[in-house]
RNA sequence: GGGCGAUUAGCUCAGUUGGUUCAGAGCACCUCGUUUACACCGAGGGGGUCAGGGGUUCGAAUCCCUUAUCGCCCACCA
């Protein structure tokens, strides 16, 4: 063992990283053992450690280093996203501090500048879960914009159009007007606001009178191309036929009629704007409405918007009420809550409009992710309860929009050659391309030049769905050693917010392009919330600093106070600094059982005393008990009950019980066999806690190890589940009874611990008396011997049917004597009392399971003597 | 509007097919403590009509119905 030195969190975690680096034991190559794979939920490139990352990375670094420990070849592959729009809005937002409108620039330009941004900030976030403990594969770090990657995407492109089931269309896509891009229906967020209804009068050609429409947006009047009616509608059925006026521009529309317009809702008169309402489309095309679309590109008016062109669609709401209220077509405007569309990103109202797209087409790659998972059970998700979120989205389903009109991420693999609708070829690279559309249009003269790429790139997600395929090289090389090693990786760990984005997404990709699952269990976080329930955000200011806690509290005890904190998959979980200081009572734990083992002189020369012999037994039953729960936990993903399990065995049954019973009296040597099991023993729990506390553990497990071969912890043999005596850990447990009782009475008569006892028990039912060396050891109590007859001015306590007495030589307090006796009687014959109730019940004796009426039976009789005794000593006081 | 889930101690949550140890854990709380590893500690202790109501059963935190409250997801009602 060697020598003592206080526990510096800090060097010692910096110390093990590096030597678990420099041995290269988070590194793994394909070999014959059984491979543990995991992924991991690639952060942003350009993104730093927040909690959500700690909780996230802290599980899977357990879940890795367990399957470490248990002899398998895992890896757990790292990597960031380079999270186009999210990091694209950075990088516009810095060039506008900097004078630069992106407008101005060349995409060339502009991914220059976005890659020195890159540079600057991104694997930031890798070198902090360094400092979280996580033993990740270095060495296999991916980026989603590495060249492979891309190529892998753009293959993954060409191949679905190939397929046909990716396609161009004119279609509603939700726009972005501050991001200037289109999003998919999963990044649009829908929030309450507080608006208005406007109702606005529409003159009727050809008569004074006006009908009123009720809308919200009053703005987009200028793109109005109809007005609607039910046909049921008694109440409008005088303008069937006829056509009305819009207010300030004049235009003339028809007065439609569609069943689709609601009768209770406004005036019962919609007005109908193909351009900018998907209803309003749906609409349009049934009736052939026109399409005036009114808006640029930033959701300013254009010229359709006549003198409102140039100006924001918010203030021209307002202006154009002013104008409306002036012309007297605005009888009125109430209050009114609806929900909007924001873009999940730069939080941006969303806009529906029209536009060209790309989209991969769901119905087909839906169908094995669906019964892979709810059907199968090939897939299974944790918490289960999720499977219904999933199936619901699953079934419906829309078709995916994977463009964007942004330049950070891969250019879309599509090249025109004219103008036309189907102009275009879809190719991995310009030279196929020129190829292709030479065929296409039998013009072998077409050159690159007249070739021009689409602008768009592809979602990120396009990208981030081949990840546990593309990280292996599964896409351009399906055949190689490694997919098919690691491949289907074992456990995903992600939040909740993406299954849909990217775990979905994941599953479809797994079944299309390997035939096979990515992963075979999802477990789903929670997400992080202060102690009042509040999601953890910049504008509250509730967001501790992660690495700060990592220096405050050290990363063994983040780690083990955010285990501690996740009750289990799914749930939300509240950040409790008082969790981490539990996470550092445990380490503080550790060290102070280092520092009383190494405190002990040993004595090879002396027997083991029968007391550390029968303790020992009992902690080996004990921690096989133990160990059996924790795995039973680890297979249900309850990491949380798992620690738990760890750290009341170290802090109850390892320190407060072990560790007292075996402790030599004061300046005492302790024997050789005692003590090599004891130090056996805290190594076998340091294993188990090492997933959690992986630097601390290390740390202790070189100081106590002379005694195995093995060079470190971290990879270091798992102990075995073995069969245990389970009879004496209930001996034991009915001993603990007997000490805390005694403790009791001591605590009570204030009698110090100092001052021997002794014990008298009139017994009833046996015990293991194995066990009393431990109870005169711990309690200070010299000798125990049976009794046939009740022992006169004793302090007394019972345990099952047997009693125990104390003799004490001060007067006792009769009075408060009687009163405690009465109320444990009084206790005791309502119990009696409850049991033969149910005993005399026939129907329960007739129908309950023979166990259960014995476990009845067994209670009336211990009850029963109990207050015999108690009856007894009450006369006799 | 549709779906899913929750409601158990002051707080956060366990509680597997109804029946030993079913009313639990951790934290918080209270009392005591220089017993020579540990005050980031130890010993001891208090605390719940299992959201309300009804039902099934010999027996319900657990199964069924219902009410209330909360949460999440989905959805184009202007």
């Amino acid at each position: 063992m060697s020598s003592s030195t206080k526990y510096n969190a800090k060097a010692v975690e910096e110390k093990w990283y590096k030597y678990w680096m420099d041995n290269k034991y988070f590194h793994s190559i394909p070999d014959e053992r059984e491979p543990y794979t995991i992924v991991i939920p690639p952060p942003n490139v350009t993104g730093i450690l927040h909690m959500g990352h700690m909780l996230n990375n802290t599980i899977q670094d357990v879940l890795i280093r367990r399957a470490r420990l248990q002899g398998k070849n895992a890896c757990w592959v790292p990597g960031t996203d380079h999270a186009s729009i999210a990091t694209e809005a950075k990088v516009v937002a810095r060039l506008k501090e900097q004078g630069i409108d992106k407008n101005d620039l060349t995409r060339e330009a502009f991914l220059k500048h976005a890659w020195d941004w890159t540079d600057e900030y991104g694997g930031v976030i890798l070198e902090q879960l360094k400092k979280l403990g996580a033993s990740c594969d270095w060495d296999r770090t991916k980026f989603t914009l590495d060249a492979d990657m891309s190529e892998a995407v753009i293959k993954t492109f060409v191949n679905l159009y190939n397929k046909g089931m990716i396609y161009r269309g004119y279609r509603m896509v939700n726009w972005d007007p501050e991001a200037k891009t289109t999003l998919s229906d999963e990044e649009v967020e829908h929030v309450e606001k507080n608006g208005k209804l406007y109702y606005i009068n529409y003159k009727i050609e050809g008569s004074d009178k006006v009908l009123t429409v009720a809308t919200t947006r009053p703005e987009t009047i200028l793109g109005d191309t109809a007005i609607c009616i039910n046909p049921n509608d008694e109440r409008h059925a005088h303008l069937k036929g006829k056509k009305a006026i819009v207010p300030i521009c004049n235009r003339v529309i028809p007065i439609i009629e569609d069943e689709y317009v609601d009768l209770e809702f406004g005036t019962g008169c919609l007005k109908v704007t193909p351009a900018h309402d998907m209803n309003d489309k749906a609409l349009g095309d049934k009736h052939n409405l026109e399409v005036i679309d009114i808006f640029n590109e930033d959701a300013t008016l254009n010229s359709f918007g006549l003198h409102y062109k140039g100006k924001d669609r918010f203030v021209v709401r307002k202006e154009i009420s002013n104008e409306l209220n002036k012309l007297g077509a605005l009888p009125k405007v109430e209050d009114y809550k609806n929900k909007v569309g924001i873009s999940e990103r730069t939080k941006a109202v969303i806009e529906p409009r029209l536009s060209d797209q790309w989209f991969l087409k769901m119905d087909e790659l839906v169908k094995p992710a669906l019964k892979s998972v709810l059907k199968d059970g090939d897939i299974k998700l944790y918490p289960k309860k999720i499977e219904s979120t999933y199936r619901h989205w699953l079934e419906n389903i829309r078709d995916w929009n994977v463009s964007r009109q942004l330049w950070w991420g891969q250019q879309i693999p599509a090249y025109f050659y004219g103008d036309g609708k189907e102009d275009f070829v879809v190719a991995e690279n310009s030279s196929d391309a020129l190829k292709l559309a030479q065929e296409k249009t039998k013009n072998p003269n077409l050159t690159a030049a007249n070739l021009k790429q689409d602008n768009d790139a592809l979602d990120t997600w396009f990208s981030s769905w081949l990840w546990p395929i593309s990280v292996f090289d599964g896409i351009k090389n399906p055949n190689n050693n490694e997919i098919n090693y690691y491949y289907p990786t074992n456990d995903l760990v992600t939040g909740p917010d993406i299954i849909f984005f990217w775990v979905a997404r994941m599953i479809f990709a797994g079944y299309e392009f390997r035939n096979e699952k990515p992963f075979k269990n999802v477990y789903f976080t929670g997400i992080v919330r202060d102690d009042k329930g509040r999601k953890m955000s910049k504008s509250l200011g509730n967001s501790p600093d992660a690495l700060k806690l990592i220096d405050d509290y050290s990363a063994d005890a983040v780690r083990a106070g955010m285990m501690l904190l996740s009750s289990g998959a799914g749930n939300d979980l509240l950040f409790d600094e008082s969790k981490l200081q539990q996470g550092k009572g445990l380490s503080k734990k550790i060290s102070s059982s280092y520092s009383l083992l190494e405190g002990w002189q040993i004595d090879n020369n002396i027997e083991q005393p029968i007391s550390s012999k029968i303790a020992l037994q009992w902690y080996d039953a004990k921690f096989q008990a133990a160990y059996a729960e924790i795995e039973d936990h680890f297979s249900k993903y309850r990491l949380s009950d798992a620690l738990m399990t760890i750290y009341k065995l170290i802090r109850d049954d390892f320190s407060s019980w072990l560790l007292e019973m075996v402790k030599p009296a004061y300046q005492k040597p302790i024997d050789k066999k005692t003590y090599n099991a004891v130090v056996a023993i805290f190594e076998d729990n340091l294993k188990i806690l090492h997933p959690f506390m992986p630097f601390i553990t290390e740390e202790y497990w070189h100081r106590l190890n002379n005694r195995t071969k093995e060079e470190a912890l971290i990879i270091a043999t798992y102990p075995k589940l073995k069969n245990f005596d389970k009879k004496i850990i209930a001996d034991f447990e009915y001993t603990a009874e007997v000490i805390s009782a005694v403790r009791k009475i001591r605590k009570e008569k204030n009698i110090s611990f100092k001052e021997n006892l002794k014990l008298f028990v009139s017994e009833k039912e046996d015990f293991n008396t194995d066990f009393d060396v431990i109870i005169k050891k711990l309690c200070n109590v010299s000798e125990i011997n049976k009794t046939d007859n009740k022992i006169d001015n004793a302090l007394t306590f019972r345990i099952k049917a047997n009693e125990y007495f104390i003799p004490f030589e001060e007067k006792i307090d009769i009075e408060a004597e009687r009163i405690k006796l009465k109320e444990e009687l009084d206790y005791n014959k309502g119990f009696l009392k409850s049991v033969q109730k149910k005993l005399s019940n026939e129907r329960f004796v007739n129908n309950a399971p023979e166990k259960v009426i014995e476990m009845e039976r067994k209670k009336e009789s211990d009850a029963i003597s109990k207050i015999e005794i108690l009856e007894k000593n009450l006369t006799n006081l």
